[in-house]
DNA sequence: CTCGGGCATGTGCACGTTCACATGCCGCGT
DNA sequence: ACGCGGCATGTGAACGTGCACATGCCCGAG
């Protein structure tokens, strides 16, 4: 890390005229090109009617005198500040931190600032603060990544009054709106190893109150329906490697179970962890798949059979969604994002 | 993903006086509170003269009639934005994005937002560019999280008139900044390896240009030249566990090491897989050290013997640092944050 | 020639807040 | 009794920008 502080005590500008110390205005840069303040606001806002000659003037005023627009000014007059803001819980995760860099980048290409706001706690309490900071900010929408049911309904609670944009994306609501299919990707999954011929499978979920976990683990159980085989209890855990090690540790004191099916990739990576362990091979012992395909995914050993999920697509059209309902244009995005299986080497048939 | 769009044109408020559509402001609240807009502000700042019954009736009136404070206004007249801005690339990385969370929680709790903004090509016009988006925002002070030396040079040659923090962590600078000593973790890393017994090892390091690859680079010289181990060149990788992957399947083509030190996680984590794919084990046939620690670490297979840094800490110390320089005291944090050695699994003597 | 209309530009005010200064009041020392 | 200082509050201006409206000009139709 390193420092670095401007003299700001003796700027000593010499002879320009502006002096005060603050940074030059619109008025300044007219004062300069000899035309009035609004004429430069018009170079600025790209009017229409504007002499060629006029115009290149002015620019080279704003040039010269290093103008740089005002945000708070305008933000004031025109009562829009071009920010939206991100409400995040885990945003350490690989997924989250993709979506909201898309979201950035999308926001940036539409001129708009992304103010985050990442919340560790999911207590009412602390959501209530963090939206609250996020609404005094006067952002002008809202994206919420906090896939939890009860952040969802803490929301509408909290009765937000500007246009937001919850990231839950199970797939099952209506489809104006873009979204992972979560239930159709677990499906992909299960319907994977059912047609390996595993016969006995587990699904070690995400938490309980996540609606992306529940749409997960209703992909397995329906998929299971579907092809008739007989189900077991799903195991809920954290989304953490630790807690797959730990779950897996204890499911291998029974081992009914050919094949696991985990609702994320971390959970499966200690899943993994905890076969090894036990001196059991993955596939030949226990067939793992996973969900969301970390970049680390491909090099677990073995390389993860997975569900691919495209995050950054997802914020982007999450931007998309939003900008488009703030601008008025009502032209639907529509489609859900359709996940993809991506066979590697953790899974393989039943040994017998 | 969902969409929630606020009714907007028939809001309806049924007796309030302000009506226009326009929050209400000081003026609102005091012309209710029959009090001067004055004493409203004061409130607002908490001004020392002001009786605590004409306190009480404004703060009453303002929770009445759900006054927010408008930022920009405040922004406008103050000149200050209270906003820092955060420039990074490889946002998606569990380092920076530990560092970036823990920067907008500190943020916060200084009353300070945080405007992020993600660059993927790290090209001069690219940095530019993002910056200027930044500084145009007015944002006050910046954080620089993008740590290869041809950032800083562009950094410093914008001459960027705002104070600023780059977060690059060498452990050499001086030591008035907080900072991780890369050097020492490295360092901590080889001499494990050596003290196992180990005398031919390589070293997998970070891209050419960044400062902590360089630094760990050079932590793993310097000790190698202590002990009086020779050295071999070390191979330059770009920290994604695909190059690990490809550069451990080179590697093997000659296999005349016996331990590999791997300037990050993810590059450790395709080596291993290159290694088990080549039928060898590790530590038995290799020792493999990590640098990081990211939370997947401890379930590699095997565990991964790694170097443990805190980037929360850093981040928070980053952001201290840097308020500490705009509010104008300037007691000196210091101290570099010491990276911890976490022995796991993956490394061993070596085998005769 | 006159008048209307569009173009290029200027004038003044509004946005919501803080700052500098002014005002009235009360109590205390002389 | 008088004045002075500090407290509680009020008044007006400023911050930088955009909007509504006004202005002057030129061109073409009648």
């Amino acid at each position: 890390m390193n420092v670095h502080m401007p003299e700001g005590a003796d700027r000593s500008v010499p002879t320009e005229a502006a002096g005060r110390g603050r940074a030059p205005s619109i008025r300044d840069v007219a004062r300069v090109a000899g035309v009035s303040h609004q004429t430069v606001s018009r170079v600025l806002n790209e009017h229409p009617s504007l002499r060629d000659s006029t115009k290149q003037r002015v620019l080279e005023v704003m040039e010269e005198l290093q103008y740089r627009p005002n945000r708070a000014a305008r933000a004031l007059v025109t009562a829009r500040s071009r920010t939206i803001g991100v409400l995040t819980t885990r945003s350490d995760q690989y997924g989250p931190a993709s979506s909201i860099r898309a979201i950035e980048e999308a926001a940036r290409e539409a001129e708009y600032l992304v103010l985050t706001s990442s919340v560790t706690s999911t207590g009412r309490d602390a959501l209530r603060e963090a939206l609250a900071h996020l609404v005094e900010q006067s952002v002008e929408g809202l994206v919420i990544i906090a896939p939890q049911q009860r952040v969802v309904e803490a929301i509408s609670e909290l009765s937000v009054d500007i246009p937001y944009v919850t990231m839950q994306s199970t797939g099952l609501l209506d489809d104006t709106v873009p979204s992972v299919d979560q239930i159709g990707g677990a499906r992909l999954a299960t319907r994977h190893l059912i047609e390996l011929g595993h016969r006995d499978i587990y699904h070690l979920a995400g938490p309980q109150d996540w609606i992306e976990a529940e749409a997960r683990m209703r992909g397995f159980l329906d998929e299971m329906g579907a092809q008739e085989v007989p189900t077991t209890a799903p195991i809920l855990g954290d989304w953490s490697a630790e807690f797959g090690y730990y779950a897996g540790r204890e499911m291998l004191r029974i081992r009914d179970f050919t094949a696991i099916f985990s609702s994320n990739d971390q959970m499966a990576l200690g899943l993994i962890h905890a076969i090894h362990e036990a001196g059991l091979s993955v596939p030949g012992d226990v067939s793992v798949v996973g969900f969301d395909d970390i970049p680390e995914a491909a090099h677990f050993w073995p390389p993860l059979t997975t569900v691919r999920q495209d995050f950054a697509e997802l914020g982007r059209r999450c931007i998309a969604r939003l900008l488009e309902g703030l601008t008025g244009d009502s032209e639907r995005y529509s489609g859900i994002i359709a996940p993809e299986l991506v066979v590697r080497k953790s899974t393989a048939p039943p040994r017998r």
